[in-house]
DNA sequence: CATGAATGAGGATTCATTCAT
DNA sequence: GATGAATGAATCCTCATTCAT
């Protein structure tokens, strides 16, 4: 026991030479996580071995149970360190002020943007998130509460949006769940499994957009391609 | 059009695959192919050990491996056995006439239920399939064909509907992934993730229909819930 | 899980041939036990490996997984198999007959050269259960019982002496306590400890069997040694 | 008398044993022995770590290497520093004068009792090194001169009794040793296995003072307690 | 002197798979 | 066909010990 990262029961005199254990130690570490992100992109959770982890990132095994108690918890960590962030990242942009700002539905394109970029990444990550997510408690937490927190704010947005009286919506929070879940299905068909390019991304943010959009914010003619590239302000196509 | 869905699964010359003719050997087989689902179902595929299934099913290991190459296959078999059907069953019951009959949404809406249904009717080996999908060529391969299947089923539709002047809209097969992306990603959600009853999928179901149905044939407004019984005949406005 | 140890589940259509399996089995089991009881002698407990008692039985590691969860069951097999009857041994041929029959001191004699053999006959596993005693729950809850039982058995015999007025004796149970630990102290110093040979064991058991029978059934004098070679029916050997 | 039991440690050139100048060093190398101490008490002797004793310790596990070759040395150094005197207390404070004083009896009782107080003052380290006894070599010896040292302390009062003509003992050596491992064995049943009060040592040390005494100088009738006060010239108590 | 990061041999245990009966 | 005992490679993890700072 003993292990690095508790360094707490003992560290001398410190003088001015503090770092450089820590130093080594950081980088140890560093390294670990490194080479397991690497390990588990290629080859997945359950065909990645502690042994397999040290061996690449050029350390001892002893060493890596010095620093984390089995690669579940480096599977976490790199799952707080690496996907968390990007996820929270889309809705994180977007403010109460584009609601009635005028580029709203671009505002919305480019939040169904940034999902893909996420995926597209850390794409093998990504998949071994969705993959563990069912089977380990902690795993399917963590993604559990970065969907949750996508359609909170999400909903938020929307409930605003009936409040100003820019939609009619019955159901925030139903509506903010299935076009965060439709998102983030296509997004991952496209990026994970079909491992399109981003240039092949157009078409599919393009319908998300105007499907969520004129669902929340009054129907436009599901149109021809070219009539998509035309302002959404299309509130005068329902004169009725 | 569902056909290349099945006979997939000759594995080369393997003298397990071939179907036993005596009445004993289907017995066995099919023990083990019952005990093998439900371990599945209750442990998950990695957790699930050869021996167990043998000892589930009642009969020795060794016939285990007289029957299958490994559990691998028997997780195929299952996926196609029972999954297979179920998901194409989707849009199998949706046809052309229903385009051009009274009650297309409710037709949706029926696509839509019976996604649902079919994710609560074996939530284990379909959580499972999702699992393994990213992990087994094989499994990945079936689950791939048949959401491109769903896809090109609806897609079918869709450009039916076009033809039939009923939509304008521009992308058939891209609007047909999303809309099948989305419904399958709430429905996982609702089912297997958050494990809501029967009673509580109405919200949900009623969403998507509307997002889909307004995406697709003209937009109807986000409207509330009592609104949303009214008739889907929106047919005043496509006069032009 | 194919474990031989638990063959409940299926066997087949039994035949006339019963026994081969189980032969093979029984015999397996029994490899591994007598190399378990030859590696605890020679080594101890801590220092013998799974491995290696699987390696001296000539079978595979797996094997011995089969048969058993771990070493330390081994070891409280073998405990019970032989070192059980054989403590329970000592006080099983004290009846009450003895009491009043003529040889009372050459009973307690036999019953105190019985406690030394005992411990000659296996002393590498006797030693073995005197060190994992304190340490191993289980192990200590059997050496315990034995013991308890031991004193329990001579308690019931001195109560009865009392009844039958053959001694003042005040409280039986601990006297019996006194005389059975030690007993037991002297043989293990004795015969473990010390490694006398049968033919050194004479001074000590006579010593225990002057110093407990004098206690319970009257002081005879301590004696000088030829004296004690005297036939034990003695009591009136100090007409002095 | 009891001098061969000290100095028996020096383990040839090792450098760790160098008692170290340095006020600093000291204090270190107390430090670890206590928290040896401790965690030997705590969690036996193969269960503590060396890197746990050097935490506990609050020093480095480089600091513990410097100044002890292993735990096992650090054991040798607690069983010399705290058992030894307890043991050889026993029989330090029964002098030849006690042989022909009036109290006897109560010297007796007194070293009895002793032996059941140093059991009882550090009960985990006692237990511990009987476990290791039979295992560790340098260990067992410890142990065993121990004990020969009671005995020829005894076996020396006990010869000096038959001088004296107090006693007719044919074998004091013998008696010595049958008495001293009969206390020994009663008190670490009582103390350690029992975990008995001090409250509830009386009866068993009564007892062994009654079978002891008895036995040596002169018979007692076995008797009730309230007779066990007479005084022990009784050899005209069988005047039968 | 002290530190504590790093090492890696070694032990426990699992499970897919074979093969003699 | 069926059996199930046997196999052993592979994995996880611990801990005594070293050594550069």
């Amino acid at each position: 026991m003993n292990s690095p990262v508790k360094g707490a029961l003992t560290c001398g005199p410190k003088l001015a030479v503090v770092l450089p254990k820590q130093e080594r130690s950081r980088r140890t570490r560093e390294k670990l996580i490194l080479a397991a992100a690497q390990l588990f992109e290629e080859r997945g959770f359950e065909k990645t071995t502690s042994n397999d982890i040290a061996a690449v990132a050029g350390v001892s095994i002893g060493s890596f149970y010095a620093y984390f108690s089995d690669k579940r918890q480096v599977l976490l960590l790199l799952f707080e360190q690496r996907i968390a962030e990007r996820l929270n990242a889309v809705f994180s942009n977007f403010t109460e002020d584009d609601l009635t700002g005028n580029d709203l539905r671009g505002c919305i394109e480019r939040c169904i943007h940034r999902t893909f970029v996420n995926k597209a990444e850390s794409p093998g990550l990504t998949r071994l998130i969705y993959d563990l997510a069912p089977k380990d408690e902690a795993v399917g937490a963590l993604c559990r509460r970065l969907m949750d927190d996508s359609v909170e704010n999400l909903a938020a947005l929307l409930r605003r949006a009936v409040d100003l009286g820019l939609t009619q919506l019955a159901d925030p929070k139903t509506t903010a769940t299935a076009i965060v879940y439709a998102v983030e299905a296509v997004a991952r068909k496209c990026v994970l499994e079909d491992g399109l390019p981003r240039s092949a991304w157009e078409p599919y943010i393009t319908c998300l957009t105007e499907m969520t959009y004129g669902f929340v914010f009054g129907a436009t003619y599901p149109m021809a391609a070219q009539e998509a590239d035309q302002p959404p302000a299309s509130s005068e196509k329902k004169p009725t």
